[in-house]
RNA sequence: GGGCGAUUAGCUCAGCUGGUCUAGAGCGCCUGCCUUACAAGCAGGAGGUCGAUGGUUCGAACCCAUUAUCGCCCA
């Protein structure tokens, strides 16, 4: 480091150590190290993703464990990769293939997917470039793709599985539909929103045979049930109505029919008794096809499954001639219109209900009948419920446990097909000939029933989730038993938002259950979500994002990373605004500049290296030595406790108040009286290198959390020491690829140094009374360089003690010319009353000084009061300013004459 | 309807097992300092009856109950 800028600059510090370390390799991770493993499984981003600010939130946090074990001594595995996201890739594939004109069908299958894997080529590492601006130390050479052969492999092989054990069934459900994916969805992907909406109560006809038997509901010699829904284009595939058998007031419908309106079909009234007698009339009607509840009621009933949408949600032929082709909202408004010319509608409430929406385009699902595939899930869960239970995975915080537990023991079976193509295709085939379905890893060429090799493979895709499930093991090169799977399984902690607990940590928990038989990880750490600064989501379609490459390229990436972990507390949201960035920055720089301080003394010095071992200090060793090196222990500690319990936001303020309220507020000003001129050589290096020792091993204790500039500055004052190298360095870099870095050295250990809670006692004292002295300068003006005479009465033994052994300190502290113990105190001082004692300050007041200070004050405070008055006294200003305002200036006017009064007599008290 | 979280200084938030909590930090504000590491800084200061009510306790921001407001998740 030739040139030392005054403030810190970012840039080009973390390109430079980003490539140091990736050229070393240094984040390079083997299986045959004979060090203990530790490791993290990077949640896959997907491959259109863009980094966001909780990726920047979640790699801080993941980062900051992987090097500190790292440097603990851990064969420290950040594990990467990327999901293929199915939905979103094909979507923005198709995106690109629009801007040509061309659609994905008329494409074809298997362009389509070429043209998929080339978009994944060029754009597919844009996230993880942005990542390394971060400074992620992942094991990039580990880098797996969901879709690359291995991983595909596995996938096929746990379908096979499962397929054989009888937890894949395929059949006709009602799914989550969405017309715009056009294809089957998850219950978890599906987001229910409360809206405003209506109840339209419709009319059918009870068709005239048998005999009436009542005479309730006759209009016009017609006989009527009245049905409510919130979705009267459903009512064209109606096949029934239904009502409660105990509800007395509709028995005289039971064994009738109705005709259903618009269709003319005749449709019968059944019993069951899931019929709300609240909702609406209590007579509703029946949408097998359309409807989960009405699908249950449909199969108990044995009734016609009437399909009325195609699958963008347009009528279709069965809706009849009037209404095919139109869109389903279009039908909504086609169908009540008509119910109402023919006189069927009775009326329209209001009514609030809760709408799904496709969570990734927002469009309304339908709940639509199609053939699926399906993955019980109630037996998988058992022993995934049970690891947590017995405590084999641990949440942090705790609460999220309860949250688990809630969605395992209702678990619902899991759709898995989804009716793209991009992802990993369905591993069966049907025998065109026989019709027999084969189920296996490897595409067969005959059927081996009947010989044909007549086979045609299943058309859908597998949910990018179930192979992002599979991601507790499959990188290690499952299901074959690697050294790697080994050696890593299982891993220590998923670090992950609330957001995909059932998504994706609940599933990989099942899947590390099933399949591995034991754990996945043995803690996860949950993470709150950024939000803006009034607690929304960051949002593209709000425009509220924060995008975290540019907030790098602003602060830097180290200030990014500090503030985002001292802002996760105990997984609470975040709300974050750029400016929450300077604060990190500003430690950057208070840390960069710290340094410069040290470098600058140790330039002078005639022989510059330090001593080796300045750790071991002499009894008789300056109190702020002996206090700092006790401090470094105590938060070395501290920091290590916290990030057990992943409490990293206080490892970093924990850093923060160390650095800069001990280090340089106290410590750095305290020896700077040994730093003089006038000081000897040896004195300095002496107490030189203390300092740079203990700022040393502070960069280590920050490094996990900032690791650009402690790098640089390490590298630097490598400088000091024999052979290039800070002690510690040596002991532990063996058997390692050596390049000298800061995250290979040592992560220091409490007791490294020495805690000394007496000296801490003493220098308390000390430290509260130079504030007393200061205090009573501040508050009365005198100048921070006036000598002033100190008296201290009401003290005891102690205080006395390290007071008279600190004197010399004290003085250069508070700019005192002397310290006298006594309780008989001037009338002329001013007196300040702390813990331990009073401090009392006799001030020799610069009689000219302050004259002219107050002088000076007098006029500033004239000319403002004049401007206050000349506005007040206009007329015009009067008339037409808001009462506010006028107001505000009275007040204005009134505190500026008080200050100038009392200005008035300070100086009148000096003459 | 069920569950969870939040409510502490003007703002954003810490406060872990009840006891140096006589409640802290950052930002903002006020006063004074360009003291040869740092004005992205230094030295001081003002500002809070910890959402409300009741209870447990020698002692409550913290535990319990009730309640209010806001947010999230599930149905």
């Amino acid at each position: 480091m030739t040139d030392i800028s005054k403030t810190y600059d970012p840039k080009a510090v973390e390109t430079k150590w980003y490539r140091y370390w990736e050229d070393n390799n240094l984040f390079r991770t083997e299986t045959d190290t004979g060090k203990k493993p530790y490791c993290i499984l990077m949640p896959p981003p997907n491959v259109t993703g863009q980094l966001h600010m909780g990726h920047a939130l979640q790699d801080a946090l993941q980062d900051m464990l992987i090097r500190l074990k790292r440097m603990q001594g851990f064969e420290s595995l950040w594990q990467p990769g990327k999901d293929h996201a199915g939905i979103a890739t094909q979507n923005v594939v198709e995106q690109t293939l629009a801007k040509e004109n061309i659609t994905r069908q008329s494409l074809g299958r298997e362009k389509f997917v070429e043209r998929a894997w080339e978009w994944k080529k060029q754009y597919g590492d844009r996230i993880f470039q942005q990542k390394r601006l971060l400074g992620d130390s992942a094991d990039w050479s580990r880098e797996r793709f969901t879709l690359d052969e291995g991983l595909s492999k596995a996938v096929a092989q746990v379908f096979v599985h499962l397929y054989e054990k009888d937890l894949i069934y395929r059949g006709h459900y009602i799914v989550n539909w969405c017309p715009r994916c056009r294809t089957a969805i998850s219950d978890e992907e599906v987001d229910h929103k409360d809206h405003d909406h209506h109840l339209w109560y419709f009319k059918y006809p009870i068709a005239p045979t048998p005999p009436l038997q009542s005479r309730g509901g006759i209009k016009g010699g017609v006989e009527y049930v009245t049905v409510a829904t919130t979705r009267p284009e459903t009512m064209l595939g109606d096949t029934a109505v239904a009502v409660n058998p105990k509800d007395e007031r509709f028995k005289h419908l039971w064994d009738r029919k109705v005709i259903l309106p618009l269709v003319e079909r005749e449709i019968p009234i059944i019993q069951d008794r899931f019929v709300d007698p609240e909702f609406g009339t209590g007579q509703v009607k029946v949408t097998p096809a359309h409807d989960q509840n009405d699908f249950e009621m449909g199969q108990r009933h044995g009734l016609d499954f009437v399909i009325v949408m195609d699958e963008e949600g347009v009528m279709n032929e069965n809706a009849g001639s009037e209404f095919k082709g139109m869109d389903r909202f279009k039908a909504r408004e086609a169908v009540v219109e008509a119910m109402r010319e023919r006189g069927l509608l009775e009326k329209i409430e209001d009514y609030k209900t809760s709408i799904g929406h496709c969570q990734r385009c927002k469009t309304m699902i339908e709940p639509y009948q199609s053939l699926q595939w399906f993955v019980k899930m109630k037996p998988l869960a058992e022993p995934a419920i049970e690891a947590v239970r017995n405590g084999s995975i641990k949440f942090y915080p705790k609460r999220w446990e309860k949250v688990y537990y809630a969605w395992m023991e209702n678990i619902r079976d899991w759709c898995i097909s989804r009716q793209l193509w991009w992802g990993h295709r369905i591993p069966v085939w049907y025998c065109q000939d026989c019709g027999e379905i084969i189920v296996r890893v490897d595409t067969p060429d005959k059927c081996p029933k009947c010989g044909s090799a007549n086979l045609k493979q299943d058309e859908d895709v597998l949910d990018t989730w179930f192979s992002s499930w599979l991601w507790g093991f499959s990188p290690f090169g499952w299901p074959e038993q690697t050294d790697a799977l080994k050696y890593w399984y299982p891993t220590d902690v998923l670090v992950t938002g609330y957001d995909i607990i059932f998504f994706w940590v609940a599933r990989m928990i099942i899947a590390g259950m099933e399949f591995m038989k034991d754990v996945p990880y043995r803690a996860v750490y949950i993470t709150g979500m950024i939000k803006d600064e009034l607690g929304r989501w960051m949002s593209k379609s709000l425009g509220n994002g924060i995008d975290p490459e540019d907030m790098v390229k602003q602060y830097g990436s180290d200030a990014v990373r500090f503030t985002l972990i001292a802002l996760a507390s105990e997984g609470q949201d975040i709300r974050l605004t750029p400016s929450r960035f300077e604060g990190g920055r500003n430690f950057a720089n208070k840390i960069w500049n710290s340094y410069r301080f040290l470098r600058s003394h140790i330039d002078r010095l005639d022989e510059k290296l330090l001593i080796e071992n300045p750790f071991d200090l002499p009894d008789d060793a300056p109190l702020p030595d002996k206090w700092i090196v006790s401090r470094l222990s105590d938060v070395t500690e501290k920091y290590i406790e916290n990030a057990d319990k992943y409490r990293l936001n206080d490892c970093m303020t924990g850093l923060y108040d160390f650095l800069w309220k001990e280090y340089c507020d106290w410590y750095l000003e305290l020896i700077k009286v040994r730093l003089t001129p006038e000081t000897p050589d040896d004195v300095k290096r002496q107490t030189l290198s203390l300092a740079v020792a203990v700022y040393e091993a502070a960069l280590r204790l920050l490094h996990p959390g900032m690791p650009f500039i402690t790098e640089q500055l390490w590298q630097d004052l490598r400088e000091f020491y024999p052979d290039n190298l800070p002690p510690q360095l040596e002991k532990t870099s063996q058997g390692q690829p050596f390049a000298p870095s800061i995250s290979w050295a040592p992560f220091p250990k409490a007791d490294d140094f020495k805690r000394n809670e007496c000296i801490e006692r003493d220098f308390e004292i000390f430290s509260r009374n130079v504030e007393s002295a200061r205090m009573i300068k501040s508050e009365h003006q005198i100048p921070p360089r006036t000598a002033i005479e100190v008296i201290i009465s009401g003290d005891d033994e102690l205080t006395r003690d390290v007071i008279n052994r600190n004197e010399e300190l004290f003085s250069a502290l508070t700019c005192s010319s002397s310290i006298i113990f006594s309780e008989d105190i001037p009338k002329m001082a001013y007196t300040c009353i702390n813990r331990f004692c009073a401090v009392h300050v006799i001030a020799k007041i610069d009689t000219e000084a302050e004259s002219q200070h107050f002088t000076k004050e007098i006029e500033h405070y004239k000319g403002l009061i004049k401007g206050v008055e000349a506005k007040l006294a206009n007329e015009k200003f009067l008339a037409k300013a808001p009462e506010q305002v006028v107001a505000n200036e009275r007040q204005k006017l009134q505190s500026l004459r008080d200050k100038l009064t009392e200005a008035e007599e300070k100086l009148g008290l000096l003459s």
